[in-house]
DNA sequence: TAATAACTTTACGTTAACGTAAACGTAATA
DNA sequence: TATTACGTTTACGTTAACGTAAAGTTATTA
C-alpha cells in the first residue's frame, strides 16, 4: 500500500492551486502517474513539491529547484557520473553558503538597526 | 567633497545595465539626484543599490527589499514611529530566520548525498 | 566641425510563474 | 435524473523585472 495523493490534496496540504501542481509538472519537476486522465501522486512527487517550495522561499528559480533536486535520486551507475554529480553538488553548496552568508549580513545589520531603535526608544 | 557615481560606474561595479538602475529608480527605490537631466548618486544611493542586489540574491522581490532598506533610514522621531518601526524589524527578522532555516535544512540534504555520493566512488 | 561617448526619455518586447476562464468528462449524491 | 464535486485540456491574461530599440541632448575628442 504506498502512499497516493490526489492533486486536490497536495494543493491543500501545501496550500498552493491545482494550476501550480500542473504547471509544475509541464516543466518537468513532477511525474505523476495516471488512472485514466486523472493524476495520480506518490510519495516521493510530494518530496519533490516540498523542495520546490523550499527552494522558492530562498530565491530558486524553478530551473535552479530542478537542478538540485536531480541531484537528489542520482542514479549511482558508473564513476564518470558519480565524480560529475560530485562537482554539481559542490557547486550547489557553495551557492547555498554564499546565500546563508548574505542572510547573516542582513541579519546583523537589521539587529543593529534594531538595537539602536531599542536606545532611542529607551532615551524616552 | 562626497563621493557622487554616474549611472555606468554603478553599473559596472555591480555588473548590471543602466536600464536596472533606471528601473529600481522608477519604483522607487533610489534617489539620485540631477545635474542638468543627468543622474547623480550619492554613496548612500550606493549602499542602497548594494542592498538591492544582496535581497535578490536571497529570493527578495523589490517590494521586500525597499521594505527591509527603508528601515535602515529611520526617522527617529516619535515613540510611536519608532515602536512601528520595531515591529517590522522584528517582522523582517523572523522571515530572514526562517529562510536560513530552510537552507540550512537544504545543505544538510545536500551534504547527505554528498557522502553519500563519495563513499560510493570510494567502493570502486 | 564632425563624430564619438555617455547620458536622457519613451515605449514596446520578453520571460518566468503562474491566474483565469471556457468547455468538457466522470462519479457520487439529492 | 439533475446537480455538485473533482478532475481534465486548451488558451489567453497578468505581473515583476528588466531588455531593447528609437530618437534626442550634451560634451569631448579627432
Amino acid at each position: 500500500m504506498t502512499e497516493v495523493y490526489s492533486i486536490s490534496e497536495l494543493s491543500q496540504e501545501f496550500d498552493i492551486t491545482p494550476r501550480t501542481i500542473r504547471f509544475y509538472e509541464e516543466k518537468g519537476l513532477l511525474f505523476p502517474g495516471r488512472k485514466g486522465s486523472t493524476r495520480v501522486f506518490s510519495a516521493s512527487d510530494r518530496v519533490r513539491l516540498k523542495l520546490i517550495l523550499r527552494g522558492k522561499k530562498i530565491g530558486f528559480s524553478l530551473d535552479e529547484s530542478r537542478d538540485i533536486i536531480e541531484m537528489y535520486e542520482p542514479e549511482t551507475d558508473n564513476t564518470r557520473q558519480l565524480e560529475n554529480l560530485l562537482l554539481k553538488i559542490r557547486e550547489k553548496r557553495l551557492l547555498l553558503e554564499q546565500r546563508k552568508k548574505e542572510i547573516n549580513t542582513m541579519l546583523k545589520d537589521i539587529k543593529k538597526t534594531e538595537s539602536i531603535c531599542l536606545s532611542a526608544l529607551d532615551d524616552q
